[in-house]
DNA sequence: GCATGTGAATGGATTCACAGCT
DNA sequence: AGCTGTGAATCCATTCACATGC
């Protein structure tokens, strides 16, 4: 259908398959380190506990990478998928809140590499500023958030601040131009037109382990995926 | 059709639905605190951006907490929630990793209310040990695993190590009788019948929002709530 | 022969819309 | 009159199963 360098789908394409498309280049990236050459959808599945009709179900959303009777390319595959996802050029990174998540976050090492780069932690209390992170990162004050997302193009911004705060930064943020957001804060965010917003609440993801506990009949076994995706439902 | 009092449902509860009440209530801790006494479902989705219908249905699970023609007791319909979660008694939690992110969460705040205790981090380098985080938690030797368990009577634990000794520390979280999971390692995690698992990658995160960038037309509007939910979907 | 790519079938989750209660 | 609780309808995601191509 679509050529091999088509990575621009027509249709809207779920988050559920895009966490996954993130999965699949993990995967790809240990097979290619592992010198494995080519991979069927299988061999992924039984390898990594996934699918393997919606592995070839999520990859044919953008294009025909496989071999019919062989299986795929593990190199070729996976530069398919870091294209995909935009990966295949840096992508810039403010943090906002420089306490112990945002500080944590900064050192991540995962924020550090294949794309991301971070270009600053920001806060409002002076006796952070100018604090570095082992990484490298610096702390600047909040007032500088337009400067620092001028000069460096900031893409994303993390918020990392108290609940309180949350909506003020993520506002700030958008203002400045930021476009895609993730938050770390225990709030609804209110949403702004054309900025993408993912959230992760920490205190959420406690709360389902006790409800679990609560009800837990003493076997239950699920999908390994699914504690990595979130859903794209509409209200 | 089940009594006030019944909060054991029959049928089996998605995650999805579990992740919500989380956040109704959030929502009712709020609207209390703002003193108000009751609340209509279609109230509570217009101020927090949610769904009437879904909501209903959602409580309607564990019995019937409403008035037809006034709304929900803003106060019991709290409590309900809270029994519901498993949140009305202490649930106490251990943390592996004493890095940058253990720490992180040993400090957040969201981890030491509202039923949960962090008894302890624990660590395989010596340097890290008997340090004490800002709220008083102890970083301990990882042998000490099943000590610590016992003696606390630990229910989850929460995986902050690397990535390469994420799958050792859950297998021995679950010999030494845990049996709710909070991984945050990136890797797919060979899990145990019984055992409850959640991950949190920050790095699908991040590469969801690059996918995002990538593919931006230019105004996306989605579900406030998708941002925060996980879904449960078979494999 | 074997594995992809894909329509068709299934299975869940969300939303609609209204009967029934206060 | 108003709002809950819920069957029916809709929407979306996953899985099946096979035609197609190497």
């Amino acid at each position: 259908m679509a050529s091999p360098r088509d990575v621009s789908p027509k249709e809207v394409i779920s988050e559920l398959t895009t966490e996954r498309l993130s999965v699949y280049l993990r995967c790809l990236t240990y097979l290619e380190s592992a010198n494995e050459k080519t991979v069927s959808s299988h061999e992924l599945a039984r390898r990594f506990h996934l699918n393997s009709a919606q592995i070839r179900k999520d990859l044919a959303y953008f294009g025909e990478f496989g071999i019919r009777g062989v299986g795929y390319d593990v190199t070729r595959l996976k530069q398919t998928l870091i294209n995909t996802l935009g990966l295949d050029r840096e992508r810039t990174v403010i943090i906002s809140g420089a306490g112990n998540l945002g500080m944590a976050l900064a050192n991540y090492k995962g924020f550090h590499s294949g794309g991301f780069r971070i270009a600053a932690l920001l806060d409002t209390d002076p006796r952070r500023y100018d604090r570095k992170t082992r990484s490298g990162v610096v702390v600047y004050s909040a007032d500088r958030l337009i400067e620092v997302v001028k000069e460096n193009s900031v893409e994303i911004g993390i918020i990392a601040v108290p609940a309180e705060e949350a909506q003020a930064v993520y506002d700030a943020m958008v203002d400045s131009g930021i476009c895609a957001v993730l938050n770390f804060a225990p709030v609804q965010i209110r949403r702004r037109d054309g900025v993408k917003l993912k959230s992760v609440d920490l205190r959420i993801n406690l709360e389902s382990l006790s409800f679990y506990l609560k009800n837990a009949p003493d076997v239950a076994c699920e999908n390994p995926l699914d504690s990595f995706l979130t859903p794209t439902r509409r209200l």
